[in-house]
RNA sequence: GCGGCCGUAGUCUAGUCUGGUAGGAUGGCGGCCUGCCACGCCGCAGAUCCCGGGUUCAAAUCCCGGCGGCCGCACCA
């Protein structure tokens, strides 16, 4: 595979952007009083979609599982938490500005460019740092400032205390959470390993410049798994046959290092014999996370996986696997991240709580190892929505799968009168007890339809003035603009046979989506 | 955060250079028409001209500062 993959989408960013406000997907925050950078908030369709692809994370990881358990964690968290992270330390970054033009720079990595070895990352010593060698501003040769640090938390104080605030953190990532909460899962689930604990929720990074839309928020939606196992058993995965034929676009640490950027399309099972993914535990996950992505109806040639390169790794991490989505309008981004934590977090949670934050496995204590699946809901949503977005001439349509499309489906009359639209209220009464769905008798037929297309409705269902003989409705097919006549009589049972298969065309060979049954894990 | 470009109804945009009545399209609402793919007609509503300050008799327009957006750089646990 090559670095690009060709796609025929040409959407570009402004259009997509322009789609979701328009019909109500997502508004920047606080528009009316100038905007927000960093802040969305989910439109009326949004929500749905949201909804939609948070019920099929939480249904393929947690309820079709038997060994992932479910949490929701405090927003607002105990700092202690992110001291014992390593957030407090490693989220901060020291700033230097020049006195004379203004310019901006983090100041270890100027140092650093400059072959000045970095001992400590404190005001002080980089202070020191920049005075010992006579460190000017690389543009203007001006006098720089003193560093100052930038933590990329958001704080918040609790409680009415004014004298010496209790400051806490707007937690940077929900895991931490979990770590958290590690023993009370233990206890009151009788968990024992192999086990993993889902939740889903918000996240804050004061980012120092959003940008892309939803692409990089200081708000925004994580969805994680922290999967604990036995360190000795990093490679017993019982579940591992389900993956090893998958085929993956892989994008190795060692290849970035040799300047290569072309995937190897390999199985993981192959991956992991010849050692480019260390353990079958994390290959097991990168396996299922794609299986997950494939389900929404992301193209595989659209997604690779790439390893984080030494550099890259963060401050708790051994090896780290991105999976990335082409967008056509910013070239390859991370969508998912699955991180080999270690034991990192709970060794340190164990350090500064002086709980201990062991399990038993077979008769012997063990701090087990963590492999994290971390998706970002609002780039998972992006990816979806650019897959989705299809032109053909003057048409504009989402071909999203129904299982996650914001209304199932919407009901017109052909016009609105002869006791047409009487009926068709009665028919959309009847099915928004059973589907999210509208009702629209506004302006011609053929406008409504295109209004459906675009947000991505999958079928529409219409009266005219055959109904009102036979009791018989037609069913069209946003991707296909076919159309089927139901009788009134089974008009439910067939939409939900539609939505539970994908059929998105009037064919009789219908398009299954790449569904994944209950396996009794 | 830096540099470049930009900011006018929900959306797209004319007007900005050369200061003097904010105009159009689309979308929205009401009505008529309409028997299958963004039909047509009539009417109505909708603008803090991004915000603040300055210059001026007069500012959407010129100047300064801020906010927001796009692109590039940097950052991205």
């Amino acid at each position: 595979m090559t670095a690009q993959p060709s796609t025929n989408k040409k959407v570009t960013l402004e259009e997509l952007a322009d789609l979701c406000v328009r019909r109500g997907f997502f508004f920047q925050s606080g528009r009316i009083y100038g905007g927000l950078s960093g802040f969305y908030d989910y439109g009326p369709l949004g929500v749905e979609l949201q909804r939609n692809i948070l019920n099929s994370w939480w249904r393929w990881f947690v309820e079709l599982r038997s060994d992932v358990y479910g949490l929701d964690g405090s927003i607002i968290t105990h700092p202690r938490t992110w001291e014992a992270s390593g957030h407090v330390e490693s989220f901060i970054d020291f700033l230097v500005s020049c006195k004379k033009c203004g310019s901006e720079y983090r100041a270890d990595a100027l140092l650093e460019e400059l072959g000045i070895r970095v001992t400590s990352l404190t005001a002080e010593s980089l202070k020191r740092a920049i005075e010992d060698h006579g460190v000017r501003c690389p543009v203007c040769g001006g006098e720089l400032s003193d560093p100052r640090p930038f933590n990329l938390m958001f704080t918040t104080t609790v409680g009415p205390r004014r004298e010496q605030p209790l400051v806490a953190y707007l937690r940077p990532e929900t895991a931490q959470l979990i770590f958290t909460n590690f023993k009370n899962i233990v206890f009151a689930m009788g968990a024992t390993l192999p086990f993993g604990v889902a939740q889903y929720g918000k996240a804050f990074r004061n980012e120092i410049s959003p940008r892309g839309f939803l692409f990089r928020l200081r708000e925004f939606t994580q969805m994680e798994i922290e999967y604990f196992v036995n360190p000795r058993k990093l490679n017993s995965c019982p579940y591992f046959e389900e993956v090893k034929d998958l085929k993956v676009n892989l994008l190795t640490a060692e290849d970035q290092e040799e300047g290569r950027q072309e995937t190897r399309e390999i199985t993981l099972g192959e991956a992991l014999e010849r050692g480019f993914i260390t353990t079958a535990w994390h290959a097991y996950w990168i396996g299922e996370s794609l299986r997950w992505l494939w389900s929404l109806g992301l193209d595989p040639r659209h997604l690779r996986v790439r390893e984080h390169v030494k550099s890259e790794l963060a401050h708790y991490a051994v090896q780290t696997f991105d999976i990335e989505y082409y967008f056509p309008f910013m070239g390859w981004k991370e969508i998912v991240g699955i991180s080999n934590r270690s034991d990192y977090d709970l060794r340190r949670h164990q350090e500064y709580s002086g709980e201990s934050l062991h399990i038993v496995d077979d008769g012997e204590k063990v701090v087990p190892h963590v492999i994290e699946p971390s998706f970002g809901l609002e780039r998972v949503i992006l990816a979806v929505l650019t897959e989705a977005y299809t032109t053909e001439g003057s048409r504009t349509y989402l071909r999203l799968k129904p299982e996650i499309a914001p209304f199932k489906v919407a009901v017109f009359p052909l016009v609105k009168r002869d006791g047409l639209d009487t009926k068709a209220l009665e028919v959309y009464r009847i099915l928004r007890a059973h589907f999210r769905a509208y009702y629209d008798d506004d302006g011609s037929i053929g406008r409504r339809y295109a209004k459906a297309d675009e947000i991505g409705v999958p079928y529409c269902v219409t009266i005219d003035g055959q109904t009102l003989a036979d009791n018989t409705v037609t069913v069209r097919f946003r991707d296909t603009r076919e159309q089927v006549r139901v009788p009134l009589s089974s008009l439910v049972d067939t939409l939900r046979t539609f939505i539970e298969k994908g059929v998105t065309r009037a064919e009789t060979s219908y398009t299954v989506s790449a569904g994944k049954e209950p396996e009794g894990r």
